[in-house]
Order: C-alpha cells, then sequence, then structure tokens
RNA sequence: GGCGAGAUGGCUCAACUGGCUAGAGCAUCCGGUUCAUACCCGGAAGGUUGAGGGUUCAAGUCCCCCUCUCGCUACCA
C-alpha cells in the first residue's frame, strides 16, 4: 500500500532583512506539524525558502554598496541559520533566485501569455512626473495632483496583466464547495467579500520600474512580479516542469495539503495562486492556513527603540526548545499572540521547569535512591493507578484530533496535562511513604514505573514540539522515543531498565533579573547598531521622545491653514509675547505667540505662517489669542517659524 | 465609507445548535507535603459575562440600539 503523504509548506521569506521571532513563528509551527505528521506515517515534505527579488530588495542592497545577489545571499544565510538554530526539519530550502526556480516561472509567465492569459496592456492614467504616480480622473483634486497641486499629464506604461476574471467563478465555486481551503473561515468572507463578489481585476504580472527580478524572456523590458515568481516556488521547488517533464516527487506530493503563511497574504494564496495554477493546469492545494502574528508585547518593534526580539537571541539565552515551546504555546489561533520577555520566563520556569522538568529529576531521583535506578514494574496495582493510565493512553489521540485542526497550542497543553497528572499522582501515591515501609516495597516499584511509562509516553508526544527535550528524556531513562501507533499503549517500558544515575537538569529556572539584564543588554547592542547607521558620527543628534501614538482621527481634529501676519506689536507688559494680527483666507485673527525672543514686530509682518486655527482661545497676559503659530524648537529653546516652503495663498489648508 | 470579528474575574482565554451554582491557566491568599529545580498537591477568594432595551419557562449565547476595540477593504494624510 502507498505511504500516505504530506506536502506542507511555509511561505518564503523575504530577503529585506533579518527577520525577527515574528516571522520566525511560521517555520516553527510547520516544522512541528511536519515532525507530528511523520510520526504519523505520513511521507512528508516541508519546504521553505526565501523570497529574492523586488525593488525592495534593489534598493537596500544599493544602499548596503553591494549587489542584489551578494545581499539576498547574506540575508538567505542568515535565515538559514535561524532555521538550524530552531532545529528546523525542513526537506527543501528553496530560492526564487534558484536557477531551475527561474526557468520555470519565465516558462509559465510565456504559457500565460501564449494561452492568452496574460495580455499586454499598459497602465493609464494620468501621471504626474515630479510625483512618478498614476491617478484616476476621481482621484485629482481641482483636476491636479492631489499629492503635489501639480499639473498631471495623460501617460501609459507598458505592462502586462493576467486575467483574473477568467477564473474567478470557478475559483468562487471551488471555495464554497471546500470550506476547509481557506483557515481561519473568517478570511474566506474577506476574500469574497472583498475581492471575489464585487469582481476581480486584473492583475499587472510585470514591472518596468526595476530589473532586480526574472526577466520576461520574450520581452527583456519586463520582470516578472513578485508575487507570481514567489508563489510558483510552492512547484518549482517539488520539481514541477511546465513543458510536462515534472519530476516524481511533484507527482508524488502535489497538491500541497497545506500552505502555512501569515494572515497578511491570504489573498495572494487564495485569490491569485489559485487562479495561476488553475491556469496551469494544475490542482489547488488542498489548504491555506493564514495565522496570526507573534508581536511584541507593546506594539512595533524597531531597533532604535532596541526592543527587536530575534529568535537566536532569545534561544542563546533559555535554549532552543523554550523558545519554541513559548512560540507554540502563546500562538492563539485566531488572534495575535504576544512576547515579551516576562511571559518568556514565566513559561519557562512555570512549565517547563516546574512542571516537566522538575517532574523528570524527582522520578528518576526516586528511582535512584529507593532501587539503585532499576525501574521494574511489580504489578502492585492499585485503584488509583487507573486514572493516570486511562489518562496516558488518551492523550495521542487527544492530540491527534487537535493536530488535525492546526492547534498546535492546544496540543501542547494536552501533553502537559499528562505531566501534570504525574506530579498529581506522586503526591496521591506518597513514595517516599511507601519507602518507610519494607512490606510496601514492591507498591513503590510499581508507582515509579507507572510513571516512568507515563513519563516516556509523554516525551515521545512532545518531539515534534521539543525534539531536543524530548530526546534528553528518553536517554535519561534509558530508553526510546515510543511509535506512535503504540502510543495507546501503557507498559511497554522494558522491565528492568536501569535509568541514569545523574539526573541532567531539563530546564534551569531563569531569575528575572537575570532576564532583564539580558533584555538590556541586547538592547543596547540594537540601539548601538541603529545609531550608527543612521546618525553616524552625529553626537548631538536629539533624541525625539514618542509621545502615545494616535490615530488618524485625532489628528483630524487639528486644523491647519497658511495665515500672513499683517500687523505685529508686542503684548506690553509681557516678556515674551508677541501679538500678531493674522490674516487667514477671508479672516483676520489675533494670535499671541511667545517668540519675542527671536523675532521683532516688525520682521513678522508678511510672513506667511503655519496656524493652528481651531484652537480654543485663550487669554495671555491679558490679551486674546484665537489660534497658535507653529515653530519649530530646538533643545535651546530657539524657535523657528514653520512656513510653506512655496509661496502659498493665505487660507490655503495645510493637511 | 463598505464588509466582518470581538468586548467574560487582576492577566490570558473557554463555554456545541440558548438549558443545571459562567469554566480553565497564570497571579493572589490559606492549607498539606518533602522524592524533587523554594518544587509538587489541595482549597479559597475574585465576574450584575461593555451599556440599555426586547424575545423566552430559560440568554454570555437570539433580536434591536448604543459605546469601544480589532481585522480586511476603499479612500485619504
Amino acid at each position: 500500500m502507498d505511504q500516505k503523504k504530506y506536502y506542507i509548506t511555509t511561505a518564503i521569506a523575504y530577503t529585506s532583512g533579518k527577520p525577527h521571532i515574528g516571522n520566525s513563528y511560521e517555520i516553527v509551527l510547520a516544522d512541528c506539524i511536519a515532525r507530528f505528521k511523520r510520526k504519523q506515517g505520513y511521507e512528508v515534505f516541508f519546504q521553505t525558502g526565501t523570497d529574492e527579488h523586488g525593488q525592495k530588495i534593489e534598493l537596500k542592497a544599493e544602499e548596503a554598496g553591494v549587489t542584489p545577489k551578494a545581499f539576498v545571499d547574506g540575508v538567505a544565510g542568515e535565515i538559514k541559520d535561524i532555521c538550524s538554530c530552531l532545529n528546523i526539519s525542513y526537506d527543501k530550502f528553496i530560492r526564487t533566485t534558484d536557477e531551475d526556480h527561474e526557468k520555470q516561472v519565465q516558462k509559465m509567465f510565456k504559457k500565460f501569455y501564449e494561452q492568452g492569459d496574460i495580455y499586454k496592456g499598459s497602465y493609464e492614467g494620468l501621471y504626474c512626473t515630479p510625483c512618478e504616480s498614476f491617478w484616476t480622473q476621481a482621484q485629482l483634486v481641482d483636476g491636479k495632483c492631489p499629492d503635489c497641486g501639480r499639473e498631471v499629464m495623460p501617460a501609459k506604461e507598458e505592462a502586462y496583466f493576467f486575467k483574473m476574471s477568467k477564473y474567478a467563478d470557478r475559483l468562487i465555486e471551488h471555495i464554497n464547495t471546500h470550506p476547509e481551503f481557506i483557515q481561519p473561515v473568517s478570511r474566506k468572507n474577506e476574500m469574497m467579500n472583498n475581492f471575489l463578489l464585487p469582481g476581480l481585476q486584473d492583475l499587472c504580472v510585470s514591472r518596468t520600474s526595476f530589473k532586480w527580478g526574472i526577466p520576461v524572456d520574450f520581452d527583456d523590458k519586463h520582470v516578472v512580479y513578485v508575487w507570481l515568481d514567489a508563489l510558483s516556488n510552492y512547484i518549482t521547488g517539488i520539481g514541477y516542469d511546465v513543458d510536462g517533464n515534472s519530476s516524481d516527487l511533484y507527482k508524488k506530493m502535489w497538491p500541497a495539503d497545506l500552505h502555512l503563511i501569515g494572515k497578511d497574504i491570504v489573498r495572494f494564496h487564495t485569490i491569485y495562486w489559485p487562479i495561476f495554477l488553475m491556469a496551469l493546469g494544475e490542482p489547488l492545494p488542498k489548504q491555506v492556513f493564514g495565522h496570526p502574528w507573534l508581536l511584541a508585547g507593546d506594539g512595533k518593534m524597531s531597533k532604535s527603540r532596541g526592543n527587536v526580539i530575534y529568535a537566536d537571541d532569545l534561544a542563546a539565552f533559555f535554549g532552543v526548545d523554550a523558545v519554541r515551546y513559548f512560540m507554540i504555546h502563546e500562538m492563539p489561533y485566531e488572534n495575535d499572540g504576544s512576547i515579551t520577555w516576562d511571559l518568556m520566563t514565566e513559561r519557562v520556569n512555570a512549565d517547563l521547569a516546574n512542571i516537566l522538568g522538575n517532574l523528570v529529576n524527582r522520578t528518576i531521583s526516586m528511582s535512584n535512591k529507593y532501587f539503585g535506578g532499576v525501574v521494574e514494574n511489580k504489578n502492585a496495582d492499585e485503584e488509583v493507578d487507573e486514572d493516570l493510565k486511562k489518562i496516558a493512553k488518551e492523550t495521542y489521540a487527544k492530540v491527534c484530533s487537535k493536530m488535525d485542526e492546526l492547534r498546535a497550542a492546544d496540543s501542547i497543553t494536552e501533553i502537559f496535562t499528562l505531566f501534570k497528572r504525574c506530579n498529581k499522582y506522586i503526591d496521591e501515591t506518597e513514595p517516599w511513604v511507601l519507602a518507610k515501609d519494607e512490606a510496601k516495597k514492591d507498591r513503590l516499584a510499581t508507582v515509579l514505573y507507572n510513571l516512568t511509562e507515563s513519563i516516556t509516553i509523554g516525551a515521545s508526544l512532545l518531539w515534534p514540539f521539543l525534539p531536543a527535550t524530548a530526546e534528553k528524556i528518553v536517554a535519561q531513562l534509558n530508553t526510546s522515543l515510543r511509535a506512535y501507533e503504540d502510543l495507546d499503549k501503557f507498559g511497554l517500558y522494558a522491565n528492568g531498565t536501569k535509568v541514569t544515575d545523574k539526573p541532567e537538569i531539563l530546564f534551569a529556572r531563569m531569575d528575572i533579573n537575570d532576564v532583564y539584564a539580558e533584555a538590556e543588554r541586547i538592547a543596547k547592542i540594537q540601539k548601538a547598531e541603529a545609531g550608527v547607521s543612521e546618525e553616524s558620527g552625529d553626537e548631538n543628534a536629539i533624541e525625539l521622545k514618542l509621545k502615545d501614538e494616535i490615530t488618524y482621527d485625532d489628528f483630524a481634529k487639528m486644523q491647519f491653514a497658511v495665515g500672513e501676519i499683517i500687523k505685529c506689536e508686542e503684548v506690553p507688559k509681557s516678556k515674551k509675547l508677541l501679538c500678531s494680527q493674522v490674516k487667514i483666507g477671508n479672516t483676520t485673527r489675533q494670535i499671541v505667540s511667545g517668540i519675542k525672543q527671536y523675532y521683532k514686530p516688525e520682521e513678522m509682518v508678511g510672513k506667511k505662517v503655519m496656524v493652528l486655527v481651531n484652537l480654543k482661545p485663550a487669554t495671555l497676559a491679558g490679551v486674546v489669542s484665537e489660534g497658535m503659530l507653529l515653530c519649530a524648537e530646538d533643545e535651546n529653546g530657539a524657535l523657528a517659524l514653520v512656513t510653506p516652503e512655496k509661496d502659498m495663498p493665505s487660507g490655503a489648508e495645510i493637511c
């Protein structure tokens, strides 16, 4: 009988920079699934890789002063390092700069063109040369560029388009008849409501504005749109050939069983990718899962804030399996998860050190203490054993059902339920009491056997998630990981086995102060790096203290306009204030400003300034002020009025 | 603006098609225990389930409305 196959992919990582922990999460989840499926007896193919083309990379390389290829070689190397650091068991690491990939993408593009799915057209619109942007009639403001207000000209840029609409109905039909295709389902609704049902636009699938991409071989002004390039990796990586000479691997593995991707790119994977496949005449992947994000606790990560968390930094400090555990455990199914140094520490201490590590340690210690390390079932059973055995035997089925739904966090929780049950069992049986009574020696041996067996089962289940830890546990118990088809059996641990006499600590408890010190250390390094690249040599650079983030609505409450100062005088009895009459369109306002030290009244007259016009009027030194003149202020308090860069009429709104 | 999701004890979340005193983990407090990594086990406290109205024998769960948060999208800074 043919072995069941399972083809799983992650999104390929964009090589514009080293991925932070939020980007690394996906591959750990994929790795757990892949390992679990292998244990279940599937022939698994697990592919990941890097997406290496595009304008952004071209620019980054230019900044770095290297060729795009050299640049992506560097980042791809970093990504591979992170994979090996995290113990990722991928079968193939594809790069979109691989020669065979590029060749197939070119062939696909040509095939699409020849069969009429791609046509040559043009971006047509109104072009603003200084802004390098196309606008539609509706976007124009007073017939001019909405960005700069200058004249726009009708213009055309040649491009290739893919006829999405041709396949839209088939795709809608597929999605409706395959409810499992897009997961979680909330994503399915978004795709249907926003794109498919309103009618799919044709997709522009070539670019002429940059060079770092796969050239269209029959029209080398163009490079292939990065998404068509990137998505194809799922088939080119396993040997797809447009001309029908696909590899055996491809024939066996395609369609993919699961594309694991971030929720931000669901659209590309559930609309464009299936349509490309339809155009190729290939079957669609069985499932696309758009997972949520793992975010740094309080918001965005940035190097200048020193709060970027990288998987390899964490692994170096907490250990690889602790990081894997955290990522899997903390990752919810539909909502974003968060990671902080505190949460990480809590998980390591509470779950890994206390519940699991301590359990293994105390069990082995007792075997050594009471029986010289020899574990033997004397069959002195008691009723209290039944519940432990029942849970040990049932856990596999529970984990399977959670994993079938891709609920890795729940799976790992089920495994820990077994470990917790073991701890309770120790309390119920009180081995240290049994040890005092020679007549209860057999019972004591049986209790320790039951514990050792349960831990072996638990460790075997844990392997896909924490492979190194699972292997350490069974090594200490001097046994091997259990085959998954035997996980519903209890009592396979070989009688008379001698466990290690020196149990190694699996996870050391972390001191929160040490953790903070490490976080501080990393933050310093990051800030230094960010500082060097942005403000090299400028020690006097002002450090901008960021206020709380506001929404656009907050901003929109403020109204600014250009005002012309038509009259200005000193405010009597004040040291700092000038009182200006400011013409704003067809009105004139009186505005008091604390700028006397920097501007003379006569200098002020005639200036066009930026005014906050809807500020609540206030009385300063007995004079009413109906707005605020905006100024830049340096660290010494020196002020400079903000004026429009070009001459603008008074009353022009600033937005 | 359009579509959608959500608001549950200090924190993170659960509760299938409405049905028994709204559950679990972490944190807190109390008790037990000592084999073990000051660990483990047990117990307690803590929620008028965002506000208001309605349907029902019965509503966290359904309907209406309000407030707020989030996602996708459009548009705009």
